[in-house]
DNA sequence: CATGTAAATGTAAACGATTTCATTTTCCTT
DNA sequence: AAGGAAAATGAAATCGTTTACATTTACATG
C-alpha cells in the first residue's frame, strides 16, 4: 500500500506539499502540483482515511438510530440524511436498536470511541437519560421522535395538528363513531396525536368514548390486525378508524376485508406516514404524509452544524393529508 | 478527551501496560490490572478507535452494496450480516447504489481509502469489471446476486431449481397457461429463473408461448402493475402468473383485483422472496422463501474469513416454496 | 546468597496523514 | 545587482493506539 511518503519521494517534494495538493490548497505552484499529481497516478496512490481521521480527530461518520429497519417510514428519512451526508463527505452507519438498550449501548459506545462524529436518533424508545448525558459531550439530533425537555435539538412535524386534521376529515365526510388506534402512550407522538383526535371530536361536539381508543404495543402490521379485531367487536361499532401508523392501518385493512366488511363503505380507515406500501394496498390508504425526505435532509444539516460547533434550533416541518380510496 | 498516556500516568504504569489491559492480554499482574482499571474509571477513559484503527490498518467496517434500500428483500439479509458483524466487532456501512455507477464509485473509493475493510455486494447492476479489479486487492463477497466468472466468492440459492419448483406447483394444481413475469435478462438470476420455468413446462409437455413472458425494467410494485396489464390483455389469457419478485407479484395482485378478476380463481399468482409484505396482502402470496437471514450471516462470515486472508468457497443455500392463498 | 529463568513491565518506533513554524525561493523595486 | 516582501516549500511535531524488543522484577534452585 503506497503512502504519502512514497508519493513525496517520487515527486521530489515533501509530504507537506503532497498533502497540500491533496487538499486543494492554492499555495502550490502549478508546476509542482503537476509533478505531485503525476506521482499520485504513477503509484496509484489513495490517501488513507485512517491517518487523516486520526490527525483530524474525526471519523466522518454519522450514526443513525432507528428502532427497526423493516419500517419503511424510516427509509425515506434515511435517504434524505444520506443525501446531505454524502454531499459533505460523511457516511452513515445505520443502527437498528430493536428498542433494545443493550444494542443501543453498543452504538452509543461507537461515538464515545470516536468511531462516529454524531448521532441522529429516531428511536422513540431510546433511553432519554443516556441520550441527554451523551449530548453534553457529543453532537446529537433527534429526528421525528423527540423529547422537548432533553434540550436536544429536533426536527419533526406538528403531530397534534396532523392528527386533528385527519380526524376532522373523517368527521367532514360524515363519520361520528371514530376509533383511534394508538400506540403506547409513553411516546410523546402518541400523546400528541391523541390530543389532536380529542380536539377534533370536541370541536364538533362528538362525545368521547373510551372504548373507541385502542392501544397497541408496537406499530407493526400484526398489531394492527389484532387491534382492529377488538374494534370490530365493539357493540356500537365505529364507522371509521384513525390509526397512528400506516402499518397499523394496513393490518386493519386486511382484517376488515377478511371479516367481510367493506372499506370505506362499512369502515373508513386513515393511516399515518404515507409509506410506499400505503398506495399498494386494496383499497389505497388515506394517510398523513410526513415530509420524510425533507426531515432527513434537515436532520443531516442540523447535525453537521452541531458538529461544527454551532448552536442549532429545532425545526417543525409541514405535513399533508393525502386523500385516497380508504375514506 | 483523555488518552492512553494520561491513563498510564494516573495508574503509574506505561502505555504498553494500559494497552495490554485494554486488550485483555494475560501477561498483566492482577495488581497492576486493577490499578489500570481504576485509572480508566477515574478518568472516564474511552479508547479511541481512530488511533487503534490506524495502528492496526483496519477500519472494522463492512460495506454493503444494495441497489435500493426500499426493497424489503435486502433488509432481512442485512440483519443477518449485522448479527455476525456485531459479534465480531465490525460495523456496517449501508450503501444504496440506486444502480448508479457514480454512487457506486463513491463507495468503492471508501474501501480504497481504507474506510472499509471489505464489501458485500448485493447489487445485480454492479459493474462487474470494476468489482473484479477491486477484488484483487480487497476482500469482496457477492451475496444473492453474483457472477460466476468473476471468481469472487458468493452465497446464493439455486435460482433455476427454485423457479422450477414454483412453476411445477402451478402445473400440479392444474394450470397450463402460465405466464412468467421476469426482470431484465441481463441479470443472471433472471436467466436462471427463466430456465427453471422452461424446464418445468417441458417436463410436463406444455408448449412454449413467447407471449406469456413479460420482462420488466425493475422489480418495483408499479412495474408489476404495468406488466400484468399486458398479461391480462393477451387473447388467450394465462390462468397463472409466476413473478420473479414479490413486489412484482404484489403489483400484479392489486391490478388483477382492480380489473375485477379474482385471485386465485381467475388467475393464480406466485411470487419470489417471501418479503414481510407478502403475508399482508389480500390474498396472501404464495412465494419462494429465500433463507435471507441465513444468507446474511453466511456472507458476513465469508467476508470475515476473507479479510483474515483465508480462501473462501462459494455457498448455495436451500430455498423453500411457501403455499398461501394466491394459488 | 548468588544465579538463572520466566514473567512483568517499559521504551520507542511504527501506522499515515495534517499543520505550524522555519526556511528557501521568487520576483519586484530601486 | 542588491534588498526585501511575498510566495512556495520543507522539517518535524502531532493525533492515539499497538507491539517488537529491551529491561526490570520475581522467584525457584543449588
Amino acid at each position: 500500500m503506497t503512502n504519502i511518503q512514497q508519493v513525496a519521494k517520487q515527486a521530489g517534494v515533501s509530504v507537506a506539499t503532497v498533502s497540500r495538493v491533496l487538499n486543494g490548497q492554492n499555495t502550490v505552484t502549478s508546476k509542482t502540483r503537476i509533478k505531485v499529481e503525476e506521482a499520485i497516478k504513477d503509484l496509484n496512490y489513495e490517501p488513507s482515511m485512517l491517518g487523516r481521521n486520526l490527525r483530524n480527530s474525526e471519523s466522518r461518520i454519522f450514526l443513525i438510530l432507528i428502532p427497526s429497519i423493516s419500517n419503511p417510514f424510516y427509509l425515506e428519512i434515511i435517504k434524505g440524511i444520506e443525501h446531505v451526508a454524502l454531499s459533505q463527505n460523511y457516511n452513515i452507519l445505520l443502527c437498528e436498536t430493536d428498542s433494545n438498550p443493550e444494542k443501543e449501548n453498543i452504538y452509543f459506545d461507537l461515538v464515545k470511541k470516536k468511531m462516529a462524529d454524531g448521532i441522529i436518533s429516531m428511536d422513540p424508545a431510546v433511553n432519554i437519560e443516556t441520550l441527554k448525558e451523551l449530548a453534553e459531550k457529543y453532537s446529537i439530533i433527534q429526528c421525528s421522535e423527540y423529547n422537548v425537555d432533553s434540550g436536544i435539538p429536533y426536527v419533526s412535524i406538528d403531530n397534534e395538528e396532523a392528527s386533528y386534521r385527519a380526524v376532522k376529515h373523517l368527521i367532514q365526510i360524515g363519520h361520528k363513531k371514530i376509533a383511534l388506534m394508538n400506540s403506547d402512550e409513553k411516546f410523546l407522538y402518541a400523546r400528541q396525536r391523541e390530543m389532536g383526535y380529542q380536539r377534533a371530536l370536541e370541536e364538533h361536539g362528538i362525545p368521547w368514548n373510551d372504548d373507541y381508543i385502542i392501544y397497541t404495543k408496537q406499530l407493526g402490521f400484526e398489531h394492527g390486525q389484532q387491534a382492529v379485531k377488538k374494534i370490530l367487536a365493539i357493540q356500537d361499532r365505529p364507522t371509521a378508524i384513525f390509526a397512528v401508523s400506516d402499518l397499523l392501518a394496513i393490518g386493519a385493512l386486511k382484517e376488515i376485508n377478511a371479516s367481510g366488511l367493506h372499506v370505506p363503505n362499512d369502515v373508513a380507515v386513515v393511516g399515518f406516514d404515507k409509506i410506499d406500501f400505503s398506495s399498494m394496498t386494496n383499497p389505497t390508504l388515506t394517510t398523513i404524509a410526513q415530509p420524510m425526505y425533507k426531515m432527513g435532509t434537515v436532520a443531516g444539516e442540523m447535525l453537521i452544524d452541531k458538529i461544527r460547533g454551532n448552536v442549532v434550533d429545532s425545526v417543525i416541518l409541514n405535513h399533508e393529508l393525502v386523500l385516497r380510496e380508504s375514506t
